[in-house]
DNA sequence: TGTACATCAGTGAACGCGCGTTCACTGATGTAC
DNA sequence: TGTACATCAGTGAACGCGCGTTCACTGATGTAC
């Protein structure tokens, strides 16, 4: 049986977020063109109606990638206007988020998505540096407002702030969610917090 | 014309190594039977005279991760016995890794090594776990000598310390290694230190 | 409101490539006598 | 020291599976008159 016809526009959305669902549940080897097409309740071929090739599908889905990336630092800056609670709280929804959707490291930091592929590679770049650079800017601010130690390099600050959640987010996966990624993260966040905090 | 001849446990050292260096220059994807084939100077099927099937290469690539990680923290215990220097010197050791070989993060961090491997997951697991472990170790001495702060939890730390240099890792392998991860691990180290250090 | 036609998303069969794996064979190495 | 035989690493042809991709066709939707 046919299944309903949709417009493309509608299509490119829901098979990019098939594909970031598929990389979420079984990893970017078993990203097939069938895989997304069965998830979205399509025949393979179909998906050639709305991407020109595979590699266009993965790319659709590191779109989204940035796209979320994005929307919750936005969030977080909403939520408070104080630097080292908008840390905190962007560090909590790294946690939550690692918790929910696996497919952002496993793409990201899969080194196989873009090995070969250097428009790939250097759009994952520009997706990570975007964010450490909205992380710095909250780091830099904090500075101005005498929270944070200036002495220290906001950039560095930023990529450390990755580490917190980065190599437990790891470990949750290879335990299958039995590393308590919540604890690490708190205990983090104090010794991280007490580290850059002035005075 | 034919390959030398040589005895099963010395092609399997080679096989081995060459697994591993090619996920180091090409990714886990480019991993084929016919790539570690070339790389020893043997014929694809002659693979099979020394592993059961591909798996078992991965596997014996993994094998040699976890004893080049050991030997790491081995070497460092032997440089000096001052807690916070070994740390430093480990840390430095992991640097100098991530510029020559970068098939350790590759395949440790890919999650598609083990996606539907439940033994190989474990392996990862276990060497992470022990190379955690021998961090942890480190830092409990330095709590003992009253060196490192003791409030703070061994395992938090030793974990953080891999933050420290594992996204800087992943933004060097970006960028073609135009990322400077020594400076980067310099000051790192810097903020990494005050924190956990006493007084 | 109804009819004719163009557009376009969905289908399934088919193709071809890459790659893991098998197998019969060769010829060198090591061992028994 | 020499000969006969077993062992075993290396070879290349061949197979088959999975998967990305193509293509001719179908039938629903939207539009022009």
């Amino acid at each position: 049986m046919a299944a309903e016809k949709l417009q493309s526009r509608v299509r490119q959305e829901q098979i990019a977020q098939a594909a970031l669902s598929v990389v979420a549940n079984h990893g970017l080897k078993a990203l097939s063109v069938g895989a997304v097409a069965r998830r979205v309740g399509l025949v393979p071929s179909a998906i050639y109606r709305h991407f020109k090739n595979k590699d266009e599908v993965l790319d659709a889905a590191i779109g989204q990638i940035g796209w979320r990336l994005s929307e919750n630092v936005a969030a977080t800056l909403q939520e408070t206007r104080d630097p080292l609670e908008r840390l905190h709280h962007l560090l909590l929804r790294h946690v939550e988020q690692i918790r929910e959707n696996r497919a952002i490291p496993r793409i990201i930091f899969s080194e196989d998505a873009y090995s070969g592929h250097p428009e790939r590679r250097s759009k994952i770049f520009r997706i990570i540096q975007g964010y450490l650079a909205s992380v710095g800017e909250i780091i830099r601010e904090g500075q101005q407002q005498g929270q944070i130690r200036s002495e220290l390099d906001p950039e560095c600050l930023a990529l450390l702030f990755l580490g917190m959640f980065q190599p437990a987010g790891i470990l949750w996966h290879l335990t299958d969610g039995g590393f308590d990624v919540t604890r690490h993260a708190t205990r983090a966040w104090r010794v991280f917090v007490a580290a850059i905090r002035t005075g």
